[in-house]
DNA sequence: TAGTGTATGCAATGGAAGTGCATTAATTTG
DNA sequence: CAAATTAATGCACTTCCATTGCATACACTA
């Protein structure tokens, strides 16, 4: 677990207990999550605490906000070397309607969208609702 | 204003007095409004009468919610013949930081999207947030 | 005109994000 | 090591917006 420290170190994050359980936790996760999983995984911290670790990872770019259309904030990972750049780095997040999650497809990146003359575009968010592979299956 | 009318008829809706004046409120904005915008401008009107008329224009195709990531639903005119469908009525949305207003760019429709097999996609949102041409020329 | 269904108005609720402040833990400094 | 400073945590509270329940008013039909 020495790894989950220096991921935190490596972006100026100061690893206490409660940042590298929810490390920890983000890491087992394939899909996106929100604040409210982390409280029903965590349940013996606050919620405070918990809003406050995302939040940092995220201004860090550890993490990535996810606006998925539900209403409710969904956080994930980043990938190596992620800074959140709108022509390198955003993705494709797609929600599924059966399951309910959300997952980022980082291989999907956002296609290159023109703008009217004179806009522009500082940052970028495309979701896709439908079922998602594993829904679909059953 | 016998036009409204037939509008609202032509979907089905019932055309109240209510309803004839939220409609010709739509279709005076350029840019998508919000509950609090039709709420402030017919302020002797109830909030859920206002609410209501809105969700009722959603539901009979008249208008479409438009979810900007501001965490503010936003709401506007569909175009003619709209049905709101993934390949032919979907478009971009553009919301600017500078202004805070959220436009609709019919013109731009959805560009296709490849997704993982076995990935169905029903809806598509997507959101450019940046400068507006507007705000861009001052 | 009576009766039925829809629209409206008012009050209340719910869910989630975010903030203020006191307390505790960690770190720096003398 | 002890005191002082800074950062993290916990609890309570607030705010904001979406949504619902229910009573009343209106519109339309039989
Ligand atoms: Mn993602
Ligand atoms: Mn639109
Ligand atoms: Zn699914
Ligand atoms: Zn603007």
């Amino acid at each position: 677990m020495i790894e989950l420290e220096q991921i935190l170190k490596k972006n100026n994050v100061k690893p206490t207990a409660m940042r590298l359980l929810v490390l920890q936790f983000l890491l087992n996760k394939k899909s996106a999550i929100s604040l409210t999983d982390v409280e029903d995984y965590f349940v013996k911290s606050d919620r405070t605490t918990l809003y406050r670790t995302l939040k940092t990872f995220v201004e860090s770019e550890l993490a990535h906000k996810i606006d998925d259309g539900t209403g409710i904030t969904k956080y994930a990972l980043c990938e190596e070397n992620c800074h959140c750049e709108i022509e390198t780095d955003l993705h494709l997040h797609f929600h599924c309607k059966l399951c309910n999650e959300t997952s980022c497809l980082t291989d999907h990146k956002i296609p290159n969208i023109s703008l009217p003359k004179n806009f522009i575009a500082e940052d970028v968010n495309l979701v896709v609702k439908g079922i998602c592979n594993k829904c679909n299956s059953n």
